[in-house]
DNA sequence: TATAGTAGGTACCTACAGGAAAGTGACTAC
DNA sequence: GTAGTCACTTTCCTGTAGGTACCTACTATA
């Protein structure tokens, strides 16, 4: 009681615990950037932009910032010239290692059943209704 | 050697193994369709649309047709008038069940240290440089 | 006759993410 | 004096995901 219907733009939020933190976490570029930072340790920006192909420059700058500001990687700058910028994954970017390791698990058994499941529908799945 | 340089584009999937789960499992709407089927059981099409508050059908349609086709979700179609359309939650969508888990986990022990970490970085953490 | 309910399909439109390319500042090396 | 390095920033442009709104066929109910 009290409140507004506007309040549905956060329902599925609200519904759905594991929302929140794709928003976070999964976001376009986002797993590279944090693989890339928690397997090989600290890099500098032209490291992860050579490390991760295809991604710009603009793009990259944007996911850092934001992934710095979630508190999941931390930048370093060191004044000199040319600049020097670190940056390296922070204890809570580590804390999402296992979870990693479980969806790296989960893909080496099943990418292939989904691949499976894709064929088999292209084939003969058309819904019918 | 011997392969053309438009391999870029499927370089960071090479590079993370998360990549290719984040397109299949994490992608919008994606994970409050299958949370609610796999929490609340079998859904029938309006129910889902119900539940799932602010999504709207044609989005819906989207989603769940890209979920059958992947293996996730199983589509059952009843011939009657009106037309009823069961979706649930496959085997292969159901292997998520532990991986949701331990996301809602580390979601209820580190959301909050993230919200903090944004006011910090709102408040004193402007990028020098 | 009119309305409601079901499971979508379709046409149209907009907002925003993301890509391409060039620029910036401070300094060094040639 | 010209080019190169680094870590971006800025501008411009496009593709597409997603939203709005309306449409279908069929029946039961009032």
């Amino acid at each position: 009681m009290g409140r507004a219907a506007t309040d549905a733009t956060s329902d599925p939020e609200l519904a759905c615990p594991v929302s929140p933190v794709v928003d976070i976490v999964f976001s376009r570029w986002t797993t590279p950037i944090l693989w890339a930072l928690h397997t090989f340790g600290r890099h500098r920006f032209v490291e992860l932009e050579r490390r991760i192909t295809g991604i710009t420059p603009k793009v990259l700058t944007q996911r850092l910032r934001q992934l710095e500001r979630d508190g999941l990687v931390v930048r370093t700058y060191h004044p000199e010239v040319p600049p020097r910028v670190e940056y390296e994954i922070s204890d809570l970017g580590r804390s999402l290692g296992p979870l990693f390791a479980h969806l790296t698990e989960w893909a080496g058994a099943n990418l292939g059943k989904v691949e499976q499941a894709r064929r088999h529908y292209d084939d003969t799945g058309a819904p019918r209704g």
